[in-house]
DNA sequence: AACCGACATCGAATCGATTTGATGCAGAGA
DNA sequence: TCTCTGCATCAAATCGATTCGATGTCGGTT
């Protein structure tokens, strides 16, 4: 009592009244005479009370106020790339004012996890977040579902039961490849994002590329391909970072025959390849060209501003937000697709005559 | 009943058990023999329960489980800094195996912030950790002692009931400035963090440098003092990015009489510097030393390799996470000041000889 | 045969709040 | 004066689990 923190009922004696008149005091849901709640709240100032256990109000409603988002790998990876920080800064802009609190979940160290990550298995959570593209298979869906819990997935396939937050990458990835074309480029090479947990680094033998387990990688080369793109080569790289982009641009613009356009399926990966093209001495776009994908300001690339096709990265996050009230509420919300937005930058231009 | 999900109840009516028979079975704490077990583990399985309610053992056990990270900024701009986000990813790292989740609570978009964030008001969390340097007069330290939750501080000034996590940075600092002067520099200039909720961005004046209200700055900057060096401009930043590392470069690097060396507050800001003193064709390091802060692998200044003064991210992170257990235990874990070591790399180099 | 201890199981209290339905009281209308 | 209405208040049930203390049963010891 003395040393045990105070509750609604220590409030409740203290001010006289009961302990059901105190929750009203404090919920305001339900009549109270004002002279009543002072009474109530003057008490509770003076057992330096600081509101109602967020647990015992949880535990009757059934709602927690926490949205469970799903990093899918590991932080340190993950979050070097804007993508994931830009929408999760949105995600929490729109849920904060609502209440609503983001618990982080990063995935395994060891891919594909062999065991089932503790916290999706017992975290509390209202709604969950799948921020990674989600596939049928996915062993924390199936917990999820078990659980009961609503999912949201971005940019995964279509699933049974998860409302979808989707971009329109292969779509945006067919105007970047128009756009290159346009130009005039004839030899064109793609570094794409991993295919599956391989996270394999090099050339993508065809047998490779039939084989491509994660959406992204397969929707954006999809886009290209729709574009009339034949690449000359298809480099596959185990994340999207600046070094792997690098690593890419190296090994294609080092050979004989090198391709007069590059384009990549992030812009931390197009920024290496600029990065590898610029160590090699070869000048963007004058040499090649290089395109991204994502739309991000990489102020490294400064005064170059990469060729991308934008993402609404913020508008993400806020349409995610409004699906978990959304879910809150009890309804079924409906799947949602962004638009993207070609941005023509000055890293692509037309192909050397040679 | 047959609309919403089970709970241990149902189990145990099924099983042909009390509940508290049921609840053995499923925590192992207690003796229970293995056929019971089964019979209930059998009739779970039966049901679709998906093990007991975590709402329920929380509210029992008065633990969530649960570690609130107060980032002090809004998400966009604090995790474009590395050094959060691979200190993040040590905690979460280190959290994770215990069964801990970490729920972020972004800071208020405005400065200083005009309300209590809602989260940090009401939000469940067993311990919190302020990534930010807290001060004392933080309103959200109040709030949280305040509901008697136990505080982790990273970086802060040292507070009354806070658990202490820090680096050595002044020392660090005296370091760096030694080798700096060592190779023989005498107009020095420093690009600070930001001082406080301000901002500003530009040379301070002698009477803002004698207000510097955040820790980390006024830190650094003493360190610099130590060691000796009296520095020929001190230009303040709003944030630690890349882009105001830029502006500062070109503002210090443009006028007559430029310094020979510049110290930056972190490597973001001193990354900035190199391009700036690139873009204006200035060699580094021959015509211009540049130095940083917090030892991080920047990919696009490769080949260079920034001097810096490395601190140990990833176990900051792992120190957090242990220092968490402790107080979950009940113990008052020991402040914690981790070293710092000098890492000369290609961006310092003996000044100019005029 | 009486007793004791170990072990499995159960009933009931507990955690801290919300919420429903009941109660009491005051003022208005007949 | 009696009743009816409306409002403030309260007692008790509820949310879903954990855990303490009690009960019952069985085997073994003296």
């Amino acid at each position: 009592m003395a040393s045990s923190r105070p509750t609604l009922a220590d409030v409740a004696a203290a001010a006289g009244v009961s302990v059901s008149t105190a929750s009203l005091a404090f919920s305001g849901a339900g009549p109270i005479a004002p002279s009543t709640r002072d009474r109530v709240l003057t008490a509770a100032a003076a057992l330096d009370y600081s509101g109602p256990n967020p647990l015992g109000r949880q535990l009757r409603s059934g709602r927690s106020g926490i949205v469970g988002v799903l990093i899918g790998d590991q932080l340190r990876r993950s979050f070097r790339d804007p993508v994931s920080i830009q929408m999760l800064d949105g995600l929490a802009s729109t849920l904060g004012p609502l209440g609503f609190g983001v618990l982080l979940i990063p995935g395994a160290a060891d891919e594909p996890p062999a065991h089932l990550d503790p916290l999706v298995e017992s975290a509390v959570m209202d709604v969950a977040v799948l921020i990674c593209g989600a596939t049928a298979d996915d062993a924390n869906l199936a917990t999820l579902r078990r659980r009961g819990i609503p999912v949201i997935s971005v940019e995964g396939e279509p699933l049974e039961g998860v409302t979808e937050v989707g971009i329109e990458d292969r779509v945006g990835a067919t105007e970047l490849g128009r756009h290159v074309l346009g130009l005039g480029h004839e030899r064109i090479a793609i570094v794409t994002l991993p295919f599956d947990w391989q996270r394999r680094s090099g050339v993508a033998s065809p047998a490779r590329l039939a084989e491509i387990r994660w959406e992204i990688p397969r929707r954006r080369l999809a886009g290209l391909t729709d574009a009339g793109i034949a690449p000359v080569a298809v480099y596959e790289t185990p994340a999207s970072l600046v070094e792997h982009g690098k690593t890419a641009g190296h090994a294609l613009l080092s050979g004989p025959d090198r391709p007069t356009a590059i384009i990549a399926h992030s812009d931390l990966l197009a920024s290496g390849v600029v990065l590898a093209a610029r160590e090699l001495g070869l000048r963007v776009p004058e040499d090649v060209s290089v395109a991204g994908f994502d739309g991000l300001d990489l102020p490294w690339l400064a005064p170059d501003v990469l060729t991308s096709v934008s993402q609404p990265l913020a508008e993400k996050g806020a349409v995610i937000g409004r699906a978990v009230q959304a879910l809150m509420s009890g309804e079924r919300p409906e799947p949602t697709t962004l638009s993207m937005a070609l941005r023509i930058g000055t890293t692509t231009g037309p192909p050397p005559t040679r």
